[in-house]
DNA sequence: GATGAATGAGTTTTCATTCAT
DNA sequence: TATGAATGAAAACTCATTCAT
């Protein structure tokens, strides 16, 4: 049944997991079809060319990503209490898609990026935005340019995560309550 | 400083820019041959091949910034001001040299580097790493992974400076003041 | 006529039509299947390859061509009414099948004919070349080579023919009139 | 001295012949590089790709074959003396380039010209279209559509000039005579 | 030493053909 | 019998590297 559509996950999932780790450049299309266990040509039957492909891959977590942050987002509980959310969640995002923030990170200002994987990346961003524009209104969130606070949560975090992939660090609980723990004291305004 | 090795450093130059904003692999040798105003030729009078070069400008760029950090280090200073110190010599480096740190970043687990550049960044993470050791020994700095906090910073801070390089934030005296209480705020032990 | 060739018609005639608008390489399986309505395996059970295909098609129109001037062919009657039959039935045969006789001409040199069709082709020559022998045995027809004759007959015909097909030329009585009479001062003998 | 351009020349007239032959989607750059003598990339370096190839070609020699037809034609002198030039240039055009007129004609309809090749060809078609009209209103010429006069004029002397070429015919001084002659009692006004 | 034209190995992409359904 | 998804061989095209000048 979901047979139909198998193949192309697997390409996906083959070409998230390669441009993850060699680069969008780096990746040939023998090695996804031989990853995705396709034949070469199989991958222009559901993707007109490499480039389609890489932003196919690239909006879709992108939104993913989105969506889940913005899922059941606590309105109306504190600032730290948001951040916490946005914080699991992308503990989460990670957890599940093991190379799709990180694809998203190494490739989210690529010169083969068209229109609509710019706009689903900013739409991503003011998420992010939204929240501390509003945490500094209410006094909550240090007074620093909203994109340079973005810069060092996002950044951070993902640094991290990738030493947790490359295996020199190991995920915990405990690890992940700290970098939390970090980030919120990074950003949180200091009375 | 010679004649004899102004185009060397034409070529180390624009290799440098060309593989900060596009990546080794989009960057072609006759991009850079191009940008350099030398034959694609006389690359290959410099250096053996296109690795080599992308290793011996990654070596070279890492050991600059391994010695600016490492030089008039406050060894017997407070912790604050050692990190005052290393963050000053950051920004400093990025000022300089404004595509060296992203270009470090953004290839420092590739698939073409050697030995010796995996050496070398390694010795740069061991001056963050005693850093923050001694800092932790000291009770100064949160009690994390020291790998967990170095990536934070560095992440951090490597994600501001793309930002200003896009021309989306404006690099004033205030602004990296704020980064750096950021950074230390992240880090620091929070009794 | 039957239902059960009645796929395999759809395809020729999508065939005829593709080959000699676009060409025989221009030209691919799935484009003649969608244009057929009918799937790219099914042309393979009719066909069993591409050079069968267009080998079947060449064959096919120039023997029912051979067909058209053959029969009637008025053989007591004079030159000129002799030459009036064939022309007529060329006209005709350009009438009914669009881009048969184009798709002949264009198509009658090609480096993947097989014996079959260049036998076909050279039965169609011979009747032109026979009426001409004739005609110039009866001192009717000039004295030229009767390869070259045929060839100014048919490329001029043809030729022209094209420009009615591309919409540059109308289609009238008076036009096919002229153009007979054209090619007929051009064979003629001339006193 | 003339090396410089000389591998362009060699492409080119590999890329013509193979294209009369064998028409263009059926001639590979591999093919045209290896009777060219270079290798398949240098091609590249002299044509952006495969149709900025056959289009510089297309041009190259419909402008070669314009300017013959109107170089000292005898603008002054009867109709008969007028076609009699065209015709002579027409020959000594194929005579020279000897594929090249065919390799006009069997892609001067071709789905990959340019604006530039289309506008060549027009001006082509003018030069032979003023002197038809001009001849017309003389009442040298027959009254039918020029463009049918030029098709049947340009149609019957390729396909002559192509079974020249394919050796069924001898190109013999009193055969062009004969064929210059047909070609004219076709096009004259017949009293 | 410096160059850039030339190359061919390796890439992306196409399409005739097969075959499971 | 009919299909069209899948394939891989072969095409177009790119680019690191060489080498004659």
């Amino acid at each position: 049944m979901a047979a139909m559509t198998e193949k192309r996950d697997n390409i996906l999932d083959s070409a998230l997991t390669l441009f993850a780790e060699r680069g969008f450049d780096a990746t040939t299309i023998p090695m996804i079809a031989k990853d995705a266990n396709v034949g070469a040509g199989t991958i222009y039957r559901y993707f007109e060319n490499k480039e389609v492909l890489v932003n196919t891959l690239f909006q879709y977590y992108v939104q993913v990503f989105t969506e889940l942050l913005k899922k059941d987002f606590p309105e109306h509980h504190s600032i730290r209490e948001q951040f916490h959310h946005l914080f699991q969640r992308m503990i989460r995002f990670t957890d599940e898609q093991e190379h799709a923030l990180y694809f998203i990170k190494t490739h989210n200002a690529a010169y083969f990026l068209d229109d609509a994987s710019r706009e689903a990346f900013t739409d991503l961003w003011t998420i992010l935005r939204d929240f501390l524009d509003e945490g500094k209104a209410e006094n909550e969130i240090r007074d620093l340019p909203t994109l340079a606070l973005i810069a060092i949560i996002f950044g951070g975090f993902l640094e991290l995560h990738q030493l947790i992939r490359a295996g020199e660090l190991e995920r915990t609980e405990a690890l992940m309550q700290g970098v939390e723990n970090t980030c919120w004291d990074a950003v949180r305004h200091h009375p």
